[in-house]
This record gives C-alpha cells, structure tokens and sequence, in this order.
DNA sequence: ACTTATTATATAAGTGGTTATGTAAAATGC
DNA sequence: GCATTTTACATAACCACTTATATAATAAGT
C-alpha cells in the first residue's frame, strides 16, 4: 500500500478528503444492512427515519418539505418516494387542500420495516459514537463547528482575503442612485439585517421606497458595481436638516465579501461629504456588527454619546453611535489622532 | 428555512452529513477557479497538483500509482488522465519497459496552468486552515483522527459489538483441519502478524505449509467457520513433547470482528485440550495483544514466567507468557480463582 | 377579474464518480 | 518452457445524486 498524497495537500485538499470519508463511511452503512440482511437502500435511511418520526407525531410531510428538512435536492426525494412506493413501503396521496403536493406517509408494511430496523440504527449510533470519540477525538462536534463556520462564510469568499485583488478592485464602480438600481437597496440591505437583527417597519419602509423617503428628503444613495459581480454594496446619506446627515443603511452582498466592496464604498461617500460642505456625518449601529465598526474606526469616526442622546431613539437595534471626524467643519470639533 | 433533521439523528447520520459537507466544500472551490476564470475542473485538482510535485521530482507517474496515491479508483485515474490529455495539459506515453504502464506528465502547457493556478491553491489552503481552526476547531486534525478510527476498524464490525447476535454466533461452526483448509491458516495469520508485527521466518514456514510443521508432528488446527462469511478464525495447538502443547496462531480475520469468534473459538479448543488429557497448555504472546490477552485471562489461562524462561526464545515478539489452568493435573497447578 | 409570479412536482439530461469486465502484457509456478 | 496468475489499463454499465426544464396549481398584484 502506498502513501496518502491528500495527506501532503493537506487542508488544501479538505474537499476530497471527506468525500472520500463520506464515501467509505456510507458504503460501511451499506455492509450493515447487507448483513443483516435488510431488503433496503441505505440511501432510503434518512427519508424513512423522518417519516418514522413524522407518523409517530401524527404529522405528515410532503416531498419539498422532505428535501429541505434532509438537505437533498427536491428530484431526489421525487425519486426516492417512488421508489420506496414501488417497495410499498410508503404511499403517496395528493393532498386534499393543495393538489400540487404529494403527502408521503408509512404503510403498515413500512412501519414494521422501520420497527425492524430500529436495533440496527440503535447499533449504527453507538459504533458512530465509537468512532467520533475515540483517540480522545469529539468529531461530531468539530464537524459540527465546521458546518456553522461554513454556513457563516463560504471557502469562496474566505479565499479571496488571501488573493491579491487589486487589479479587479480598482474596477470596482460607485454609482450615484437612479430608479432602475433601486431595488438592489432592499436587496442588499435586506440580506444584512435579515441575517443579524430583525427588520422594524421603519426600515421596511425606506428600503421598498428609498427614492421617497432618502432622494426626495435631500438625501443620497450611491452603489457599488463589481465588473463580474453587478452591484454588491450601497449606502446612504440620510438628510436629518441643519447640513446633519445620517450615514445607513451601507451594505454589501454575503457573496462579494473579501473583496473590500465596503472600503471602497466608505471612502467614496466620505470624500462625497467632503466636497458636498456637509456640515455632521454620524452613524448608529450594534456593537454586533464589529467588522463595520472597524471599518468606521479606520476611516475616521469616533465613538460619541452625544449623537446616541439625540437619535439614538430611531432604531431598537442601535447601541453604538459614532460620529465623522473628516470634515472641515469649526474648531469646536474634535479631529483624529494621526 | 427549516431546520436540519440530520441533527436529530445525530452520529447515526455521519455518513450522510459528511457527503452534504463535501459537497458544499467541492462547489465552494468550483466557484473559486470559476471567478478566477480558471479553465480547469475542480475533479483535476489533486491529480494535477500530484502531477506538479512528480514533476519538480523528475518523477513519472503511471495511472495506477496516482489510484493509489489519491484514494481514487483506476478508471477514474483513467478517465481524468484522457480528459487532461484531450486539454493538452498532460501527455500520456507508454513506458518503456512495460507496455503495459501509461506514464503521465505535464505539458508545457500543463506547467504553465500550474503555475497560474499555484496563487488561488495558496489561497484556499489559507482559508480553508481558516474554515477549520474557526471558533476554537481543529476539524483537520479530528478528520485525521477520524479516518485513523475508521481504517483501525471499521463501521460494520464495530456495529456488530453492539447488536445482539446470539443466533448466529449458535451457527459458527469449529472444524478440524483437513488440507483443502490450509490456504486459510496461512491468510488468516498473514492478516494480523503482518498488521502488528513483522513476519519472522519460522512464521512463514509454519504458515505456508502447516500440515508438516503442525499436523504431522502430532498438533492439531482448528478453523472457525461463519454461516455467510465462510471461514474466518483458526488456531492451533504445537506439540512441544511429553504431552505438552503451545496454543498458537490463534487469529480472527478482521472482516468478522465484534462476531465473538474468537471466543467460540477458544472455548471449543479448551475443551477438546480437556478430552485429549493434554498436560500442559501454554502460549506466548505480546502485551501490545490487549484484546487477546483480556479472552485468555477470561477463560482460564494465567501470566507465567517459567513458560516465558522455558519457550520464550523462539519468537522476537513474545514478551508475555500465559498458561492454561483449566485442565485437569497433578495438584501442584494454580487453579483460576473463581 | 385577469395577468403575473411563485410553488410543488415530475421528467430529462448531466456529473463524478463507482463496480464489473475484457484484453494484453508481465510475472510466477512448476 | 509452457501454463497460470497477476497486473495495467480501457471500456461499459451503473449509481446517487445533481441541475435544468416543463407543467400544473396556487397566490399575488393591479
């Protein structure tokens, strides 16, 4: 037997390394059955385990349901509950409120089936567990880490934080707003507070209408264009009167993270304000989002109570408020430290 | 979106969720080389990469090695070496000593792709160490702990540990040796000598002819035979003179662990020690046989250094010495303690 | 109310491998 | 030295899914 050159790859080759685990793992599970002699396909194991809990719980479970409860594609589960009718071992009926779905449920035959096999999934467990923890090993819950580190940030955009993309980041384009852009502000926006808050009605209403209640207040909005990409970032200015402007609703899209949309987009609109004589740029955001704390702090805001005092009321969401030290404004405001 | 139902099956879902993870890791890296329009499909990788270490050796490759070195199968080997070739990025000639053998290299080409492609590699191995040491993991070194768990024993046999299978341990049949058996003596020991230790010659004596090492000088062999899984255990008694034997070559094949063969074995070897009016029983082993040692000390047999002075020599390995206390003899015998 | 978009499913075709099998060359056994 | 076994590879067939696409039913927008 030779060497394991996956092994020299190391990391790099983290994508073959567990499809070859996963395959070797699931044609395991296949001797199982095989020697016990169950008449079943292992590939079957997941969709009969749901239907045996789903028919314990006197629930039912259509085939869209099923393929987002077991991560596979809604064909495969269109495959699988036929063949698992041919076996008798399930029946499809068209339901009766919504004639598109198909209700999966066991037959008797497939209930004892699922009795059957239950000794052997008991069994499965406990070698599983065998195997995950063995050489002082916890795998499962490392597998368990890497799936929300994955499902946090993919590898694509991880890598690009490795790669140097200045070339394609100098193509990046900052677009002033117009109306046929406008739906990538809900887009965008949506995407982020989805994702880390809740959103309130206030911010709803600025997101599906931004052209009545940024634009036409004397506010600003401006894009980011990836050359490959489209938009993947925007921002706004929004007019609060005296020459004050509140900086919101700046986002950029999950997929064109590591790219350094944000900074790019940050330093255009700051140098905007610049030349534009606005008078007070500040921000409200959560102490949550620390990356784009970190982007403010590198760009020239400073943290300030006073700003949290007078607007911090407008969003439920808002516990840090910072304020922009670049604009050539009275003396009486503070300038950052070099 | 729903939740995930292969959380609730927890470990017994391993398989399945190991096949999802490098699923979503493979079209990670496939959106990679695809925004780096990289002309290149994500299944060549290894081979390529393997093809780029081979070639800074001044190395050649052939299809089966690259099976070998990258846990593939030879026709898939076979289909990825045409499809680069049809790229132009490989050449494929035939060796020269045997015609049999296909040697596979770069191309100019081919090396420059590398090179172009060496950047992104760097990359993704960045992020990736990134993906898997993310929220104080260390899943790469769990994988690699995983899948020495997994090739030490696999699924099935340590599924059968935890499954009741009285009725088919009732159907392992003992049999005498008889010389269309032998072929398995030699198999079976191979098996776990090789795995443990290094074969010492009187070891390939013995096993490749046991009727005239054993058989003829007045010992005896047994194999276990399996309802489904043929012939899979054997042991033997070596006739040391005056009514003396060492229990010897006692091994399972590692395709029918968690079966208790071993114990069956044993038993029905003790006995017919019994009803032969064998004086004395002996065998010599390693401590390293943890397992084996634990089924001896069950059924009867103790440590002993004067067999370890008397027999000890013959074998490099042997550093532990047992003696049998179940048989019927001169009263000066330690009896095992009930 | 009438178009338009979305959802649930089925079907077809493609993908990245696998196992099974055939063929020729080389190695081994006697 | 000749028959037998093993090895290297190619080809075919299969497998467990996937994506793409078509169709019908329902929901939404105006």
């Amino acid at each position: 037997m030779q060497q394991d050159f996956l092994n020299e790859l190391a990391e790099l080759a983290l994508g073959s390394r567990l499809k070859r685990m996963s395959e070797r793992m699931l044609a395991s599970t296949s001797d199982v059955y095989q020697e016990f002699s169950m008449n079943i396909n292992p590939k079957w194991f997941t969709l009969m385990a749901l239907l045996d809990v789903k028919d314990s719980n006197k629930q039912v479970l259509t085939i869209v349901e099923a393929s987002n409860l077991l991560g596979l594609s809604q064909p495969a589960l269109s495959q699988f509950s036929k063949q698992l009718q041919n076996e008798k071992l399930i029946k499809i009926v068209i339901d009766q409120s919504d004639s598109r779905k198909r209700v999966l449920s066991l037959t008797p035959k497939g209930r004892v089936r699922v009795q059957e096999m239950k000794p052997i999934w008991d069994a499965v467990q406990q070698a599983a567990v065998d195997l995950c923890t063995e050489h002082n090993n916890d795998f499962y819950r490392s597998l368990l880490k890497l799936e929300k580190s994955f499902s946090s940030e993919s590898l694509l955009t991880r890598t690009r934080r490795y790669l140097d993309q200045t070339a394609i980041q100098a193509q990046v384009m900052i677009k002033p707003f117009e109306p046929a852009l406008a739906h990538h502000f809900e887009t965008i926006n949506k995407e982020w507070i989805d994702d880390m808050f809740v959103l309130e009605t206030i911010d709803k209403q600025v997101l599906e209408d931004p052209q009545s209640h940024i634009i036409n207040q004397g506010g600003k909005i401006w894009f980011a264009e990836h050359p490959t990409l489209g938009i993947v970032g925007t921002c706004a200015f929004w007019n609060k009167g005296d020459n004050s402007f509140e900086l919101t609703k700046m986002g950029v899209l999950k997929s064109a993270r590591g790219l350094k949309v944000g900074e790019i987009l940050l330093q255009h609109v700051l140098d905007e304000a610049k030349s534009l004589g606005i008078k007070k740029l500040f921000l409200l955001t959560n102490a949550k989002c620390e990356s784009a704390i970190h982007l403010y702090e590198k760009n020239g805001f400073i943290h300030d109570n006073t700003i949290m005092q007078d607007y911090g009321q407008n969003y439920a969401r808002c516990n840090v408020a910072m304020l922009y030290t670049g604009l050539i404004t009275d003396v009486t405001m503070p300038l950052p430290k070099q």
